[in-house]
DNA sequence: AACCAGGACGTGA
DNA sequence: TCACGTCATGGT
């Protein structure tokens, strides 16, 4: 087993499987267990189900750039308590609408735009799967947020690179300070490869590997110096 | 009171 | 290509 995987192994042992998008309107198999409050779906990797859950994915993706998802779930609440977390009511509702409703999450003059923006391109795929390029053309959508709608909406084998990885990954010397966001995610990508080799398999490590480096991120590698404690 | 959070864009060198 | 300023609210 590669080194990375033996990391993997070790977060999953000590945190357990994530579930870790949240939906607000979670009705899946788990609504009632306990460990899934604010529609957190651990162990129901079936989500998103449909073209709202789908969308409510992305919307989540963009507003959670560079914020907590705690003032995300603020945003996505607001919009749905008014009655607006559907992206064809969000395309007709007044633009300082939108703004009041996701303010929690921080930079709303941008990312109403980049919503907005997101919905047209969202409508023109008909139900396609959007490639990881036509994403990062769209104004507002950089690579982890690319790659959050991908594997976390649509299911696809894409691997997400945070702050977080990165300065995980670089204090246990499995890449370089210097590494770019490719580098990272090839390099990760690559070696998950040679341990898990079905599809389905692939993104369910995906998704809980990034969720638990997330996780154990938040907890030794907020505050310098990095990695106080942390026993991986 | 500073600092950071589940980043991306625009600019100038 | 790369470093740097900007966007903004909310929690510690």
């Amino acid at each position: 087993m590669t080194k990375v995987l033996q990391i993997y192994t070790t977060l999953y042992d000590t945190y357990g499987p994530q579930g870790w998008w949240p939906f607000i309107n979670y009705s899946g198999k788990n609504d009632l267990k306990e460990g899934n409050a604010h529609g957190y779906h651990i162990l129901d990797y079936d989500f998103p189900r449909n073209k709202d859950e789908i969308f409510e994915v992305c919307l989540g993706s963009i507003l959670t750039q560079n914020t907590t998802f705690t003032s995300v779930v603020k945003s996505l609440q607001n919009l749905n308590d008014n009655n607006f977390l559907d992206y064809r009511k969000i395309k007709r509702m007044p633009k300082e609408k939108l703004k009041l409703l996701i303010k929690p999450s921080g930079y709303y003059n941008q990312k109403s735009s980049y919503i907005l923006g997101f919905i047209e391109f969202f409508e023109s795929l008909n139900d396609r799967i959007p490639s990881r390029d036509e994403l990062l053309k769209i104004k507002g959508i950089g690579p982890e947020t690319a790659d959050s709608i991908l594997l976390f909406a649509y299911k696809q084998a894409e691997f997400i690179v945070d702050a977080y990885t990165k300065r995980f990954l670089v204090h246990k010397k499995l890449i370089l300070e210097n590494a770019k966001y490719n580098d990272i995610k090839s390099f990760i990508e690559k070696e998950i490869k040679k341990d898990i080799k079905t599809r389905k398999e692939l993104i369910i490590v995906y998704q809980e590997y990034h969720a638990l480096i997330v996780n154990h991120a938040k907890k030794y590698y907020s505050k310098k110096p990095y990695g106080i404690g942390c026993f991986i």
